[in-house]
DNA sequence: ATCCTTTTTGGGGATTTTCACAAAATGTTC
DNA sequence: GAACATTTTGTGAAAATCCCCAAAAAGGAT
């Protein structure tokens, strides 16, 4: 009995959800495993008291992302990752979470899961303490089974995504198959996602990324892998209302929280249109490869565009500049402004510049230019005397927006 | 003594200013005789007794061109090219213009002047009238020289200005060297001016063009040639304040006087930038040769343009046209409201391009679309929502317009 | 310095634009 | 046809923009 109770955990087991009820039977309180991402592994059932978040993470079969976050920004999930000893929790009304007492599964340095054990009639004492680390260490080689599993999956499924980011599979229906065999129902539109990272990403980036991914439950992540400094995603985009607002949100919450939790900083999102085709999966990676150069050349114009749709005119500068080299050209109206700078040493075509970029509103514009707005005004007359420019047409005002920005580019 | 007052004028003469003197001793008033292009050819200093127009002509060695064009309108010029006979003219205190008689000079079925006779005192009679036939006839061969010395004049400056136009002439030395030589001063900054017309020049039109080239008075033409259906001038643009408007304006009048005064019709003028380096004569040429085919493209677009500058982003059309064709670009703003369109039968599309065509200005693209501004507002939040398009970025409207005007072209 | 032109700023009132809300009209679906 | 969502139009008040004038400031030329 003694030696029982010294370690009641060495004994077979089939399933995970057959050791949830163990323990829970023997610290007399509900259980649930969590594997690293926070997916919910296995949970008691002999105890009927829990707490909403218990639910919900039952519910969901994962821990909810709220939950998580609150738990970061409190300090266990950093707490766990740095130690094996049991951590006590105190209850979180806000977001349904009462005392509870967590603790790390490690294998080696690397965390596999979590097991947490909610303090419901009475808390765990030091003896109890004891035990789910013993706990920890029996279910540590039932976790690295199932995770030898999920990474043949991954491998697979990664050899898949790469098929269909080179375009290696052209026919719909291998497509189709690809993904039954993978056990995934592939979402009618999707987007694919690219993170650059500064330098090439360390396999212990990677379990950062794994597990960012893992938790965040906004975007459906259909495949994912990397490529030297690159974490390229396919997301699903069903169901999304506004599929660009979303993908904007999570590839800025990634980067941040990437910054935030690991100190990894300067992480480039790009992604692409919505394909509904998976046959064009590689246009949609090429086409996010192109983003990326076109920010590589016009970094602080495209700091905050994500996608190639926003790039706007950036999308054809290559193109325009080109042409306008071959040609000779010379804009008129910009020459003719410049001149008149040049002479008068005023700053019309600093002026035309943050107009044209602020969309023609002549408040904005004046407060950026620190003038009055009859000031600005009165330039524009005078630019549109001396450019011969007219202001009310569109047409016009493209050419001469693009010329801007082309001469700017090029005077750098 | 009969036979001299049979005929006056079969004398041998030195100058025409001296023939001019002979019919003003004759008639018994003053006398001015002009050029087929109204030029000042010579005048009678005998009589002191003038009116203003006289003056003016005298003055500016070329008639007014009110007074030609009040001429034109009332029916005197008209009349004197269709007959050899004297005409009166009543005076037209308006233009200064008192009493006067005027008789064309014909070679053969040509025109090559005019004599006028003012009538201050007295009113000319029948037989002065066929005086001054006598005096036309008699002038004639005179002004055939005049004629022949400057068609040889005119047909050097021709090839000069063809040399100009393909380039062919690259020291600018060489340059001035010819200009001097046809004792031009050459203007420094100046513009290529081209009216297209729909069948070649028949050496008639030529006639009208030369007429109409010499009687305009505000443009400075310092050379032309014509090729095929081409009219081709180097125009002074120095001493222009808006250089642009007046060779708008002179293209206009132009192209109305062709039709109205001898009914050729559909004449199409493109005009240069403004030049002031001479060498680059022939960048000016093939600039308007690229407007003409661009416009030969997009009619209706363009049909108000007639400058390269103001092309706008016709200028590069078939650039980017042939970019997406390339890259199969599809733009998701567009597709998504085009989708839209066709499932709700609305119109977003459309209400997008009038909107971006009238410069994001909503009461004329609500009038335009014969709907009330605040349902233009509801459908502009409406697109932005379904095409996830921010109207406050001039960089995506632009594309958002590219990619309209395209695929409207490529629709057709 | 003086005169002149050009540019900047301010005030204030007419006009437009914007925005929220509501009613009416239209279209869709069952 | 009823119930519902979507679209159109109208109204009115707040906000902004536009426009004219004039004073002040700045710059240039003689």
């Amino acid at each position: 009995m003694n030696t029982r109770l010294h370690d009641p955990f060495k004994t077979a087991f089939d399933s995970l959800d057959e050791f949830a009820d163990l323990i829970s039977q023997v610290l007399k309180c509900p259980i649930t495993i969590e594997d690293a991402n926070h997916r919910l592994l296995a949970y008691s059932t002999h105890d009927e008291r829990t707490d909403p978040a218990r639910i919900s993470t039952i519910i969901g079969r994962r821990v909810p992302e709220k939950v998580i976050n609150q738990l970061w920004k409190e300090g266990t999930i950093p707490a766990l990752l740095n130690t094996n000893e049991p951590i006590r929790v105190k209850s979180m009304n806000d977001i349904g979470l009462s005392n509870r007492v967590a603790i790390s599964i490690w294998k080696q340095d690397e965390v596999l899961g979590f097991i947490w054990a909610i303090e419901i009639d009475k808390f765990l004492s030091v003896e109890d303490f004891s035990l789910l680390k013993k706990a920890a260490d029996a279910v540590k080689n039932k976790l690295l089974q199932l995770q030898t599993r999920k990474n043949k999956k991954e491998e697979s499924s990664q050899e898949f995504f790469w098929k269909l980011l080179t375009g290696h599979l052209k026919a719909k229906d291998e497509i189709i198959k690809h993904f039954h065999t993978l056990q995934i129902t592939p979402p009618t539109s999707f987007a694919i996602l690219v993170f650059q990272f500064q330098e090439n990403i360390t396999s212990k980036e990677e379990h950062y990324i794994s597990y960012l991914l893992n938790t965040d439950q906004r975007m459906k992540i259909i495949l994912y892998t990397i490529d030297c400094n690159q974490l390229i995603l396919l997301v699903s985009a069903t169901g999304l209302e506004n599929p660009f607002d979303e993908l904007d949100h999570f590839a800025r919450v990634f980067v941040l929280k990437m910054s935030e939790r690991y100190r990894i900083k300067d992480i480039n999102p790009v992604y692409s249109s919505i394909c509904e085709d998976y046959q064009k999966t590689n246009k949609a990676y090429e086409e996010i490869l192109e983003v990326f150069s076109i920010k590589e050349k016009f970094p602080l114009e495209t700091k905050d565009i994500f996608n190639y749709q926003k790039l706007g005119i950036y999308q054809l500068f290559d193109l325009i500049l080109e042409k306008r080299r071959n040609e000779e050209y010379e804009n008129y109206s910009l020459k003719r402004l410049h001149e008149y700078d040049g002479k008068h040493n005023s700053n019309l075509v600093e002026t035309l510049e943050v107009f044209l970029n602020k969309d023609n509103n002549i408040n904005d514009a004046a407060k950026e230019l620190n003038v009055h707005a009859n000031t600005l005004n009165y330039r524009l007359k005078r630019i549109s005397e001396i450019g011969a420019v007219n202001f009310k047409d569109p047409n016009q005002k493209i050419i001469l927006y693009l010329d801007l920005k082309l001469a700017k580019y090029q005077g750098i």
